[in-house]
DNA sequence: GCGTTCCTGACAGCAAACTGAAAAAGACAC
DNA sequence: GTGTCTTTTTCAGTTTGCTGTCAGGAACGC
C-alpha cells in the first residue's frame, strides 16, 4: 500500500514511517503542504496521512482541494488537540478518519487497515434516494435508474454535502463552503446554478428547495 | 438556552439579540472583553458568541483564558470575511464553530442548535404532539405520521413558539411578536391565517383555539 | 335571534429561486 | 507556446410560491 505522510514533526514522522515500513507499506514523507501537493501530482497514493497543524498553514485546504479535484484517496487526519471542531471540520472537508496525537502506532495500523478495507473492499455502501437515484459516497459515483451519471467536481462537492446529511436542510452559505476556500465568499447565485444542473442530471425530485432556508435531500 | 453575546457593533448585536430573543433564548450582551469577563464570572452560559474584532483587543485571549480555566462552554466565533487566520486561530484556541460576517440569522440559529446538541449529547430531541405530529426543534423539522412536512419560515416561526410552550395559551399579540420585529404592529388577521395554514399542513388537532384568548399546543 | 370572534379561499405584490446563454477560466493535447 | 474542449462563473429574463390583506361565511356565546 502506497502511503503519503504529511507531517512536520520529524520525530513523529520518523516513528510513523519506521513503523509502517516495518509493516511492509511504502511510505513517502513530506513536511509541508507545498511539498505534499507536488508529491500528490506525481504519484497515486492509496492513503493520505495528514497533519492539520502544518507550518505553512492549511492542511485542511490541501484536503479540500484534493476533493474538489475529484480525488477519492482515503485520508486520515492527525490532530494535536483533542478538539471536536478540528475533527468535524476535517471530516466535513472529506477526511475518512482521524487520530488524536499522541497516538499508538498500532492504532494507526488498525485505522489504516480499516480505511483501506473500506475502499478496496467489495460492497460499497450505496445510499438510495428518491427518484431512483443511488449514491456511492466512497466511490464518488451516482446512478440514476441504474445508469451511471457523471458529475463534475463542483457538482459532486455540492451533492456530496447534501447526501451526507439527508433530511437536513442546508443553507446556501453552508453549501458554498463546500465549493470554495474558507471565507472566499461569492456574491452570485452559483449554488442555485449547480442545483439546477444537478436536477437536470438526476431528476427534479432528488433535491428539494426549502424556500428562504436552503436545500434538502431525503434519505 | 442562556447565551452570552460579545459584540461591539451595536447594529449587528441588536439584530442578533432580537432574533434570538424571538426564538425564545435568553441573551446577555456585552460590548467588550472586560465586560464579558465580568458577566462570565457571574453566570453560567450555555453558549458563547464571540466577535474576534473587539476594540479592547483580543477576544481570542478571552477564549483561551476560559479554556485554560477548564471551561467547556461551547463557543462560536464571529469573524469578518478576510480574516481567515483569525478563524483558524480561533478554532485552535478552543472555538467550536465560526460564522463569517455578514451571516444569516437563521444560520446562526442552526449553528447554535448544532453546537449545543453536540454538547448535550441528545442528537434528536423530538417533541411529540397530538395528531401524530413530531417536532425537532433544533433541526427545524416536522413529521406528520412519520412524513416530513415542509413549513415556510413564517409558519415555522409561529409554530416554534407554540411548541416551545406546550400547554400554555399564547395570545395573538404574543404570536405576532414571533413573526415581526419588535413593535411592528400589524392590523390584520395574519396570525389567524397562519394558524389556518398550519392546520391544513399538520391536521386540525394540533393547534387548539382558546376563544377570546389565543392558541395552544399540547405536549 | 344578535354581535363577536374565528376560519379560510382568493388574490396581488414581491422577493426568492430557476434556468438558458454567454463570458471567463482551466485542462489537455499537440 | 496555440487551439480546442470542458468546466466554472456571471448575468438577465422568467417563473415560482410566500406573504399580507381582505371578504364572506361559519362557529361561538349570549
Amino acid at each position: 500500500m502506497r502511503i503519503l505522510l504529511v507531517e512536520d514533526e520529524m520525530m513523529l514522522a520518523d516513528a510513523v514511517r519506521d513503523h509502517l515500513l516495518a509493516a511492509g507499506e511504502a511510505v513517502d514523507h513530506s513536511a509541508s503542504v507545498v511539498d505534499a501537493e507536488i508529491m500528490l501530482r506525481g504519484t497515486n497514493y492509496d492513503v493520505l496521512l495528514l497533519d492539520l497543524n502544518l507550518p505553512d498553514g492549511k492542511g485542511l485546504d490541501l484536503l479540500r482541494d484534493l476533493r474538489r479535484k475529484g480525488s477519492a484517496t482515503p485520508c486520515i487526519i492527525l490532530t494535536a488537540q483533542d478538539q471536536i471542531s478540528d475533527r468535524i471540520e476535517g471530516l466535513n472537508a472529506g477526511a475518512d478518519d482521524y487520530l488524536v496525537k499522541p497516538f499508538d502506532l498500532n492504532e494507526l495500523s488498525a485505522r489504516l487497515a480499516a480505511v483501506s478495507r473500506r475502499y478496496s473492499g467489495n460492497p460499497n455502501p450505496f445510499v438510495e434516494l428518491d427518484g431512483g437515484v443511488e449514491v456511492d459516497l466512497a466511490g464518488r459515483s451516482v446512478l440514476r435508474d441504474g445508469v451511471q451519471v457523471d458529475l463534475t467536481s463542483r457538482e459532486w462537492a455540492l451533492f456530496d454535502q447534501m447526501v451526507k446529511r439527508p433530511g437536513q436542510t442546508l443553507s446556501k452559505r453552508q453549501l458554498e463552503e463546500a465549493l470554495y476556500e474558507f471565507g472566499a465568499e461569492i456574491e452570485s447565485n452559483t449554488v442555485e446554478v449547480y442545483v439546477s444542473r444537478l436536477r437536470r442530471k438526476l431528476g427534479k425530485e432528488v433535491i428539494k428547495t426549502v424556500r428562504g432556508v436552503g436545500y434538502r435531500v431525503d434519505g
